[in-house]
Formats: structure tokens, C-alpha cells, sequence
DNA sequence: GCTCCTATATAACGTTGTTCTATAAGTATG
DNA sequence: CATACTTATAGAACAACGTTATATAGGAGC
């Protein structure tokens, strides 16, 4: 039931974005009286943070399977896996990020957001002990290219880009902060 | 009329966020009823563009505003400007970048949007004719560059940061991106 | 001075999230 | 095995929203 719910919370997502998930359609899709819903997360903005959990989840999934032959280069490939799966689940994508600071999350939440940055921190500290990077501080670099990643994709899923190719814009973007970062502190 | 509605409008949005925002409130705050805010925008979509509009118009004159010694630097303090209108005005930058995908615009807003655009390509290309930068195409580089400045203010907005101090992960960002581009092509 | 057009105010409509109330189902107890 | 109690569900109802329809006031043109 819990399941039935979120699914068809997903698929209303995919097909017509956030604004087509509502407590009575999730409920029809599911075959269940709109107090399911209230029953099984307690409001809308509960079934909502399952979809952001579970968002996160997927997300994490797709960096983690990115494989490389060097650090920089699983750091790298990290980095497109992001990428990937934000162009693939544009609208999970947007209400991830926008929940995020529309709705204060439960700590369990914000916990498996945070384990995605935590496995972004973690490529980046194996590339400066790789000697690939210069990261005197793996915390604030994973930060600086976790906002360039964000501000990409988002850009990108807003359809608010003006290069004629995307993805080899977000690679190069990525590229330039490698690059940057190898030339050591300012 | 036009202006105390929008005027009502924007002190909602900072009071109490985009969802502050309704036709009703408006317009009693307007001291109007809510009809007048459809004989002057037609629909609430219309007043949130016309908020849009005047976003982007602050937004510009804040990142024009900015000078510096040389190319490279005045391009480097209108990227702090833009994080500095973002900070300033969290909730309307949050809308304007919103809107941008959830509601089509007209043909006249997008090109305000993408005036603010084409002035942060200058700046890439001012900073490139001064070799100081290596851009080969300014337009791809200014993507980059405006990529990662919105990823860095929409997560500081947000509250999704891990650095102790954004200001200064922001600023190492965009210093990050620029040596990167010192650094030539790959 | 009368008529017509425009703009505004008031009320109503459809949809949303949410809550209330009654009923059905399941479970523990005598 | 039957009864009482707890729990969950269905259906209706409520408040607030964007929007639309209707009625009324105010000014422009002859």
C-alpha cells in the first residue's frame, strides 16, 4: 500500500510534474481513499519527503556505480553520473532541491542527503591524496563543485541554457574545476 | 495601481516566501479588490512575471555595478555581485529562477533574463581579449561560470551548506573556475 | 442630460489540502 | 464462540486558493 502509494506519486511526477501530485490522484492511482495518504505519511509534504528520500537514494546509487581508472577520474565520472541522473528524473531532480527548503525536513531525511555529499567529499579527498588535486580542505572543495554541479543541471533542466550542447558544456565546466584546483591555493 | 500591487506583492514575497502570495492578500494590501489584479496582469502568472522582470532587472544593475583594477577582476567582482543581489533577496531569486520553468514567458521577459546573460558573457570576453582568461568560445565559458554561480547561491539560499563560511567558499569557486581557465584547453 | 463603455466590487465556482464522522474490519478477552 | 474495543477506511464537509461571472458605479461622447 505504502508502495502503491509512491509509485503512482512517481509516475504523476514524471508525467506532469510536481504540481500534478495530488493527495486524490496519488489516492485513485493507488486504488485508496485520499486519507491513505494521511494514514500512511500523515500529509501530503510526508508522501512528498518519501519522494525526496527516495530521490536521494537513487541518486547516490547512480555516483557510487561511477567507475574510473584514476581518482580524478572517478571524481569525474561522479560528477556525470550527477548530471545523468538529474537529466534523467528532471522533476524528481527539481523536487528534490526544492523541498529542501519549502518543508523542514525529519532528520532521517536530511541524513540521506547528506550521504550523498559525503560520498562526493570522499572522491575528492581520494584525489588530493592521489596528489591529483590541490584540496587543502575536502569539505569546502566538494562543496565549490557540488555548486557548480547543481547550478549545471538545474540550468540545464530549466532549459535555461544558451550553449548548443549541454553535456559537453557540463564536462568542461567540471574539467575547469579540476583544472583549477590542480594549479594549487591562490 | 500597478506599482502598490506589485510593490504588495514583493513584501510578501520576502515576509513570507513565494507561497505568501496570493491574489487576495495582494490586492487587500494593495487596497484593492482582487480583480484588480487580473484587469492588470491578466492572472497571478502575470504579476509573478512581472516580479520576475523587475528580478532581473536588480539583478543586472547589481552585477553592472561592479568594477575592479582589471578584465579579469571586474569579472570576478560580478560574480560576487550576483551572489550578493541572491543573498539579499533570497525569496525573489528563488522565484525568478522558478518561474523560468514553470510557466512560459514572454518573449520581452526572457530577453531581460538574457540581457543579464549576455552582460556576464562581455565580462568573459573583455577578460579573454586581455589574455587573462583562455575562452575560446565565450558563450560556453560564460555558461560555465553562470552554471556554478547559481548552483553555489540557489544551495546557500537553500541552507544546503556544509562550508563554515559560503561567502568565501563562493568567492574560492569562482577563483577555482578562473585559474582553471587560465590553465588553457584540454 | 442621456447613453454607452469601462472598470471595479461582490459573489460564486471548481480544485486543492485537510479534517470530521460514521462504518467496517480485525483483535483481544470473557 | 460471542462480545467489546481498537483501528483503519470511506465519504462528506471545510477553509483557502485561483479564477470567472454578474451587478454596479463613474466617466466619455453626442
Amino acid at each position: 500500500m505504502t508502495d502503491s502509494l509512491l509509485g503512482a506519486a512517481l509516475s504523476l511526477l514524471e508525467e506532469g510534474g510536481s504540481d500534478a501530485i495530488t493527495v486524490r490522484e496519488v489516492a485513485t492511482r493507488a486504488g485508496v481513499a485520499p486519507m491513505g495518504v494521511y494514514s500512511r505519511f500523515g500529509s501530503k509534504d510526508g508522501l512528498v519527503e518519501a519522494l525526496f528520500v527516495s530521490g536521494f537514494t537513487g541518486l547516490q546509487e547512480e555516483i557510487t556505480a561511477a567507475r574510473g581508472s584514476d581518482a580524478r577520474s572517478r571524481l569525474r565520472n561522479g560528477c556525470l553520473a550527477y548530471r545523468r541522473f538529474a537529466v534523467a528524473n528532471p522533476h524528481l531532480y527539481e523536487l528534490m532541491f526544492r523541498q529542501m527548503h519549502e518543508l523542514e525536513l525529519s532528520p532521517e531525511s536530511l541524513e540521506t542527503a547528506e550521504r550523498s555529499f559525503a560520498h562526493l567529499v570522499e572522491r575528492v579527498e581520494d584525489a588530493a591524496s592521489a596528489g591529483l588535486i590541490d584540496a587543502d580542505n575536502a569539505v569546502d572543495v566538494a562543496q565549490r563543485m557540488w555548486n557548480a554541479l547543481h547550478g549545471g543541471v538545474s540550468l540545464e533542466i530549466a532549459g535555461v541554457t544558451f550553449s548548443t550542447d549541454p553535456e559537453r558544456t557540463f564536462a568542461a565546466m567540471v574539467d575547469t574545476l579540476l583544472d583549477g584546483l590542480a594549479t594549487g591555493p591562490h
